[in-house]
DNA sequence: TGCGAATATTCGAGAAATCGAATATTCTAA
DNA sequence: TTAGAATATTCGATTTCTCGAATATTCGCA
């Protein structure tokens, strides 16, 4: 029972262990796109695409619709966004702790900065 | 570089996708407890433990005091816990959806109920 | 000193994840 | 109905993860 909602979990963060599969759930962060979309703004095979999908559709994590010849995918919870931004917050946090970054961080323009820790 | 933010979130994330180590997380939430403990709690092997204690170091997400002969764990970073705890929003909604769960749910005891859901 | 407790590391085997290539499926439009 | 576009699935090779067993390290105390 209580291990049961841990492998769950785990199986929640385990989908969510592969950068592909990041940059898909960000990329459906503001609505539903199409899986061709999805395959140009990240650049990698079609195949591949599709094995990632296939494995945030088996966790429930995007819903699909079919219209015509494409496949429309959209976030299924949008409570995962928000765990997406809390992760962001963590990561600035975390990012604070290394010395070495901040140099870096702080001589850079804020704009750009806000944008690459999206 | 959004790339590697990517690959940077990833492994956190990954670091999480094992049960166990969400098990080691939660049982740090509320402050610092030795491995011994966190061994006992869990009832696993010292070896695993102390593997699953290495990957959550390596992610910098958990610190290590020594005081003797033990080894003091705590949580780096308290922003992880807001990220479980939005988890866990994530899973009650996810589960509200889930019909043939929702039966169990509801009959079962309130307050197994939102011990389970932890 | 040296024994025992607490923790960490190394090793090897088995399981799981990942990728591209090849192939299948489903739809549109000619 | 057939060609081609969009998407999915299967397959096999490679890499990564996970575990327990064995061993190492570090510390307190007799």
């Amino acid at each position: 029972m209580q291990s049961m909602l841990r492998e769950y979990k785990a199986s929640i963060f385990q989908a969510l262990a592969h950068p592909t599969r990041i940059a898909i759930v960000e990329a459906l962060r503001d609505g539903e796109i199409s899986a061709r979309t999805i395959q140009e703004r990240l650049g990698i095979e079609q195949a591949n695409l599709s094995q990632h999908l296939a494995i945030l559709r088996s966790r429930q994590i995007v819903a699909n619709r079919k219209e015509g010849n494409q496949v429309f995918y959209s976030l299924r919870n949008k409570a995962l966004v928000k765990v997406l931004d809390m992760m962001r917050r963590y990561f600035q946090a975390h990012l604070a702790e290394e010395v070495q970054m901040l140099g870096e961080i702080e001589a850079e323009d804020p704009a750009r900065r806000k944008e690459r820790l999206d």
